[in-house]
Formats: C-alpha cells, sequence, structure tokens
DNA sequence: GGGTTGTTCAAACGTTCGTTTAAATCGTAC
DNA sequence: GTACGATTTAAACGAACGTTTGAACAACCC
C-alpha cells in the first residue's frame, strides 16, 4: 500500500527513486511542507491527516514526524515558511516607502500592506493558507498568528496612526482589525462572483480591495491633514 | 463509562432520570443540538466528535445519529436552528425600515443587519457559530451558507443597491462581501484588544463595526443622494 | 392484555487517527 | 571495508473516529 507503484504517475509524486540513490534531506522535508500546506488549505487542518501529507508528498509516513516533531510543529512549519519571507518583504516596502515619502498616506500604508498579497511565491499559496488559519479554534491558531503577524502589524499599525494622527488609537486599532477580517474574508471565500483562487488575487481584487479598507480605516475622511 | 454518575454534579449534563421516566424525545434532540452547538464553535466541525457531542449532552451515542442521520446532518440542524429565526427577524426588519421610510440610508439599512447580532436567544451563540461555519473547508461550509444565506444577502444588496443607485451593481457586491468579511471576523476572533465573547456582540463593538461599514459599502460618502 | 411505534441503550463494527519502534539503508569519513 | 550518524522504511501501537446493530424500554391504541 505504501510503496507507490514504479510507474509514477503524475507531477504529485516526489520523483520516483533511482534504486540505490538516496534522496537530499532537505528534499524529503521540501516535500512534506508543500503537501502539508496544499492539504491544510484545501481541508483545515482537524480535516487533514498526516498520512494523507505522507501519501501525497510521496514520502513515508513517520518522516513527517522525524523532520517536524509532531503534526502541529508541521503546521507552524508550513505558516512560517511562507508568512515570514512576505512579512519580512512587507516591512522591506514600509521602510522604503517612509524613506521616500515624509508622510505617507493610509492609502499608500495599506497600498503596501495588500501588495504581498500578489507576491511571485507566496502568492499562489499564502492567503488561503493565512485564511485557513483564522480558521482553525484559536487553541491552535491564535499562538501561530501572534507568532507571525504580531510585530508586522504593530508596525504597520503604527504607521497608520502617524498618517492619521488625529484618530484615537483605539478606534484605529478596531479598523485595521476589521481591514484584516475583509482582507481574510477575500482571500478565503469566493466573492460575490465565484472565483478561482487565482482571480482572489487579481489586481482588479486587490484594487476594490484597498478602496474598501481606505474607506473604512479614514472612516470616509481618506485625505490626511496636509500638515498638523 | 457512558452512564453519568448518579450525582448530576453541573448544569452541563441533562437532567437525571428519575428511574422508570422517559424523557419527551424533543429533549434528549435539543440537548444534542445544544451541545453539538458549543462544540462546534470552541473546536470546529472536524475537531468535534460525535462522542464529544453525546457526552456533553448526557445522551447516548447512537441517539445522534437516530435524530440527524449523521455528523453533516447535525451540523446543518445546528446551523439551520439559529440561522433561520435570525435571518427572518432580519428580513422582518427590512420590511418594516422600508415601510417606514421611503428612501433608507445606508446606514439604516445596515444597522438592521448587524442588530440582529445582538438578539436575544441568538446572540449568545450565532455570531461564533457563523464564524466558524466560515472557517469550514468549502465542501462543508459553502452549501449551507447558500442555503441559509442566499436569500437575505440578495434582499439586503438589493436595498443598499436602491439606497446607492449611482453605484455599479458589481461594484456594490464586492463591498457588501468585505463588509461581510469585517464582520466575520470580529464574530470570530479577539479583537485589538482581548475580547471575551460576550465583549464581541457589546453595543460598543457593533457601533464601531457599523461605522467601518458605512464608510467603506459608500466609499466614503456615506449621503445617499437626496433625490435623483 | 397484546401489538405497535418511537426512542434509548450498551456494545460492537471496521476504519482511520497521531505517534512510536526497530530494522534497513544511505552518504561519508576513516 | 568498516564504522557511523543521518535518514527512510515497514510495521505496529493504542486510541479515537463515524456509524450500525439488535435488544431493551416507554408510551400509546385497541
Amino acid at each position: 500500500m505504501s510503496t507507490p507503484p514504479s510507474s509514477d504517475k503524475d507531477t504529485q509524486r516526489r520523483r520516483a527513486k533511482p534504486p540505490g540513490v538516496g534522496n537530499p534531506p532537505v528534499e524529503t522535508a521540501a516535500a512534506i511542507l508543500e503537501a502539508a500546506e496544499q492539504l491544510f488549505i484545501d481541508k483545515g487542518y482537524a480535516g487533514t491527516s498526516v498520512r494523507a501529507i505522507a501519501t501525497k508528498a510521496g514520502v513515508n509516513l513517520a518522516s513527517a514526524h522525524y523532520h517536524f516533531g509532531s503534526k502541529a510543529g508541521l503546521l507552524g512549519a508550513v505558516i512560517h515558511l511562507r508568512v515570514a519571507p512576505a512579512n519580512e518583504e512587507r516591512e522591506r516596502r514600509l521602510d522604503a516607502l517612509e524613506r521616500e515619502t515624509p508622510n505617507p498616506s493610509v492609502e499608500q500604508i495599506l497600498e503596501v500592506f495588500f501588495s504581498t498579497l500578489a507576491l511571485d511565491g507566496v502568492a499562489a499559496t499564502l492567503p488561503r493558507l493565512i485564511a485557513r488559519l483564522y480558521g482553525e479554534p484559536e487553541s491552535v491558531s491564535q499562538p501561530l498568528i501572534e507568532r507571525e503577524f504580531g510585530a508586522v502589524s504593530r508596525r504597520f499599525l503604527a504607521a497608520l496612526g502617524a498618517a492619521m494622527p488625529d484618530v484615537d488609537a483605539e478606534v484605529l486599532a478596531w479598523r485595521f482589525y476589521f481591514m484584516i477580517g475583509a482582507m481574510i474574508h477575500m482571500l478565503a471565500f469566493e466573492g460575490p462572483h465565484t472565483m478561482d483562487p487565482a482571480e482572489r488575487r487579481s489586481e482588479d481584487s486587490l484594487r476594490r480591495l484597498l478602496e474598501f479598507a481606505v474607506a473604512g480605516i479614514t472612516n470616509g475622511v481618506p485625505r490626511a491633514p496636509e500638515e498638523k
């Protein structure tokens, strides 16, 4: 059952092993991560079995525990693999914006925040992965969310606060938090028209989301005061 | 193991049966629904076992299948039990608004939409239940979402369209959909400050959500044209 | 009373779960 | 070539899963 037939029938499985040639260890771990990511997205964490991951990756069942310790550890690794680079890029772009523009507008800040959703390498999976993470019970999701998003959220919240000095910090935090909800929702579920996952990250969708978010965050007063 | 000790120690369990006195059937089904609802909220659908539900409800394991056919059927029943009354009330209130006000504003319409979140009898559980439902894989959630929310969503979308005749229908649908995301997010997760579940439905939270939604839906042009 | 219907019960069905084990196999350094 | 650490393997662990079964039980009609 667990020995795949000699004919590797599709691209889903890891390369068929030439007899006697071992695979570099990194490949097994990478294959597990990739398969786990896809399945977590499609079925959720509780709905995905380690066996299904191992089968999809074309590796032995025990390899998942060997490399990642446990199913929960595997989830953490999958999340971190995708989220960390995207967040680093987010911060890098915000740094650049603040360097080039003395008083960046809310729209500019949010554009940076959303732009990473369309990054190559993360765009194909990250958004839905995040959305799924938020859908898990809080005991699973909360520690990971804080670990992965805590710092970057505070960073952007501070930048928005600087762009809107008249808005109370707590009020702003609420609006930011609603905005996150709108984003997660767009990434996770079908829009008003049926969309395939690629469509969900299209320029068009992101532009609409940006427009909505700017209006909500500024409460319909999009222009930052020219001078304070 | 499955026979509870004679001392019914808390309110969680069904009433201890006086020997020889059968319970009306409705009580068993209701106890199952109540327990299932709580567990689906806390652990999600895949994360909840029928055994856990039966134990929490203080009923036999087989009763869940007897009354609801399957675990999926039980989920459907739980969702419908809470959602249907809330949606009926939503439509009733919208009817009343449209009857009393010739051209209701976006804010008035959204206030009606959100107000049912604070209804007695549904407020304690419905919001988190909805949020959890949205977190499940689409194969589980999508049919239920369409069945339970399809009609009422189209109804409110039409009302919003009437209040904003200048806005393209597709654009409005997107904004409505973002708004749903913000709502779900607020109901499901901790806000910018740690909240207990009751806090999530407080007047304060709903007011902030309403403000955000009005700004987003109108794109910062809250006033409907006085006359067209 | 007997028969019928609806419900609850303990027990078990086969399957799948996350995890562990111990042997086999690898590349590499000696 | 042999010893060694790192990795993969087949197999099994006990537990939990959704579901089914058939007997017991309660209440009602006649």
